[in-house]
DNA sequence: GATGATTGTTTACACTGTAAATTTATGTTG
DNA sequence: CAACATAAATTTACAGTGTAAACAATCATC
């Protein structure tokens, strides 16, 4: 044990604890996850994470910021290329999709979970509002074209509700066993951009 | 405490627990609340519920299926006055945001929470199915008159997808603060209407 | 090399759900 | 009616939780 830790050293091991964390969270959720098991799998002794993160809820925070920032990233990747605006938001929503049904426990620890503290966490603030801005971007893209008049803030939003609502419904388990998923999010998503006008008539 | 007690006796009980347990957990969450404090609210000893529930579980199951059953009341009340198919599937998701809005714990203990063992109790089980009829007659009702087309419960979980989302984003704070949740399930509503062709042109 | 600060560990505590032992109060029986 | 049997409720006990506090171990600096 080093006298002193550079701060790549701290943050190294907050890396490796979130990752760990991460990894515990995704198999059985985060509430179930103990501090103690948390330490065994960094092999350090059940208090040593408390040097590094004030409390669970800290890292709570912290592997929510984690996962905000790859969702965002992964919507940015999946609007990089050029291409038209309809193109871009249809491949937007289809990486949310992927994101959701790839990672469904960070998916709900980002958009499901109600953290009262999260207000403490201005790393986990500035994570929420990058991903809620990637979310809204290509729906300004599509008014600026002509394509769609109106709130964009308010279309985006629009969109969000619906891709988390059927998400949500089938993540939980909701959904009934005749219903397939993906046939369901179609019809919605070709309902609301039929209601909407978009690209045409 | 009488020796012997009627089967009366423990489902009156049973219902004052639940009772009870609906009001702790609509204050701070069904985790949050604890055996010991239910119990005294209760007037009994911290052990004594386990006389008539076999565990937390057991109990968190009783008040979901009790709530299940008050949304599904509160639906066919919506829908039971005479009225047009499409002025009734109204009403239902009227009263679906009414209810959610009303007792945010409730639906999200309905809605939200993965509870694993939910097979073991088949009078949730019942609930759940009588809860999920109730939101997909009308949508039969309206492709029986015509006005739309197409796989009803398909449809109805279209409708159910999208309030989900909007409520979920609303009950659980994640929309943005410049939202305003009345418009956007207004502008959801109305864009999926019009998407579906419903009621003219 | 002694000192002091900083890292990590050990111990300890209040709290959880609940199993097991124990008490309490009643209905039945001699 | 007294004694018992038994169901109902309570008390006690235990393993496990998050984490505060005491402690041990290491190294930079004088």
């Amino acid at each position: 044990m080093p006298r002193v830790l550079s701060s790549e050293d701290v943050e190294a091991f907050r890396r490796r604890l979130c990752v760990a964390a991460e990894a515990l969270f995704a198999e059985r959720g985060a509430e179930a996850v103990t501090m103690r098991e948390l330490a065994q799998a960094l092999g350090v002794s059940p208090m040593t994470p408390y040097r590094y993160f004030k409390d669970k809820d800290a890292i709570l925070a912290a592997v929510r910021a984690a996962a905000f920032a790859r969702f965002a990233t992964a919507l940015e990747a999946a609007m990089a290329r050029p291409m038209d605006p309809l193109q871009r938001s249809r491949s937007a929503g289809e990486a949310y999709i992927a994101f959701a049904l790839a990672e469904p426990q960070a998916y709900r620890l980002m958009f499901d979970l109600n953290q009262p503290t999260e207000g403490d966490y201005p790393e986990l603030q500035a994570a929420i509002v990058r991903a809620r801005r990637t979310m809204t971007v290509h729906v300004e893209a599509m008014i600026e074209a002509g394509l769609l008049a109106g709130d964009a803030e308010l279309i985006g939003h629009m969109f969000w509700s619906m891709l988390h609502g059927v998400l949500m419904l089938q993540l939980t388990g909701k959904l009934a066993p005749t219903i397939d998923p993906t046939k369901l999010r179609a019809l919605l998503f070709s309902t609301v951009v039929r209601g909407l006008g978009i690209g045409g008539r």
